[in-house]
DNA sequence: GTCTATACGTGGATAGAC
DNA sequence: GTCTATCCACGTATAGAC
């Protein structure tokens, strides 16, 4: 039989950053011990130090990657202001349930991170947020929209659509594709000319 | 000269509770501890249990007395829909602004919360959001307002007013007075008919 | 009311056997 | 690659002196 190994580090480092993502997302990172996560997947916690630096290496990994994932499926920019700010919203939805724990992770855990870190993953984010900015731009360019302030809706409007994951119960009375119209057709409203 | 026991004891109480606030806001409840609270009021770290039971009871007791101060504060039910709509929206703001730090808390902290005591703060969380429902609904009836469910337009709003403080900073491009405005101006439209 | 001292558990991380 | 054992710092909380 040939040597396993290799295969099993592989499978155990994703079955770290699965236990990772799960556990940071619902206690925080400080409140989760790597003690807890060795725990969860089955191996003593020194085993961690194998496929991970540190904690904080950890926790900056699984946000970049997320981040990175986010910022290579956003949808590409053609077509209408207007239908590409559809396809942006029913995007940032949609992408951002399917990711509930790294969502959450990224949001709320970036003061966990030490400072230069913090900086990557704002600049991740920024690039993200100037995608709908930019679209927000063109529309207002184009008299396709009217808002008073381009960079303030960006953030109101992302709030909006990111708040969808703090509540949304896939069990609860709306299912997401009716979720996703409603909201769609919010902010289509606010950037009502 | 008289005692001045009691006087000593309420100042440190009050001196721990804003220390408390500022570092779990900051930082994270799990991440602060209890001794690094005594260093920043200049006492030892046992002379905290004076003041309450318990690192958990600290956490709920600023929670709660926060929730309890922004249901006093929410403005009264009199005038048109559209009325009390933007009297909510602008005291939303400006409260929530006001209170950055235990607003930050009672968002990201409900889950260091046990059981017991997140039900409650949930409870008068619910309490707050159904003044909002209230209003949308109300408006709904009289024609006033155009929404496909007031629930969900009450959490979409809400998450996008409470949006606010987490990137607003007072040198910044826009006064919290313009950004109130146009904030009215982006929710005035999402109810239009 | 606060301090010093301390009990006792648990944290992140590492060393060396297998 | 993983385990056991361990180091050492720090966590919450309490006891008893002042």
């Amino acid at each position: 039989m040939a040597r396993t190994q290799g295969s099993y580090s592989v499978i155990t480092s994703s079955r770290l950053r699965e236990a990772a993502l799960r556990l940071f997302a619902q206690h925080g990172y400080a409140a989760v011990s790597m003690r807890q996560i060795a725990r969860e997947i089955g191996v003593q916690a020194g085993a961690l130090y194998l496929h991970t630096p540190d904690k904080q290496t950890l926790l900056y990994t699984l946000m970049r990657e997320h981040m990175e994932e986010l910022l290579a499926a956003v949808p590409c920019d053609s077509g209408t202001p207007l239908e590409r700010l559809e396809r942006f919203c029913r995007f940032h939805i949609r992408f951002h349930h399917a990711r509930r724990a790294p969502v959450f992770i990224a949001y709320l855990e970036l003061r966990s991170l030490e400072p230069e870190n913090f900086a990557r993953i704002e600049a991740l984010r920024n690039r993200y947020e100037a995608h709908l900015e930019t679209i927000l731009r063109d529309g207002i360019e184009a008299g396709s929209f009217a808002a008073p302030d381009a960079k303030l809706v960006t953030l109101a409007l992302i709030a909006m659509l990111t708040g969808v994951t703090t509540w949304f119960r896939p069990d609860g009375r709306l299912d997401l594709a009716q979720i996703e119209a409603i909201y769609w057709d919010m902010v289509r409203k606010v950037l009502s000319v």
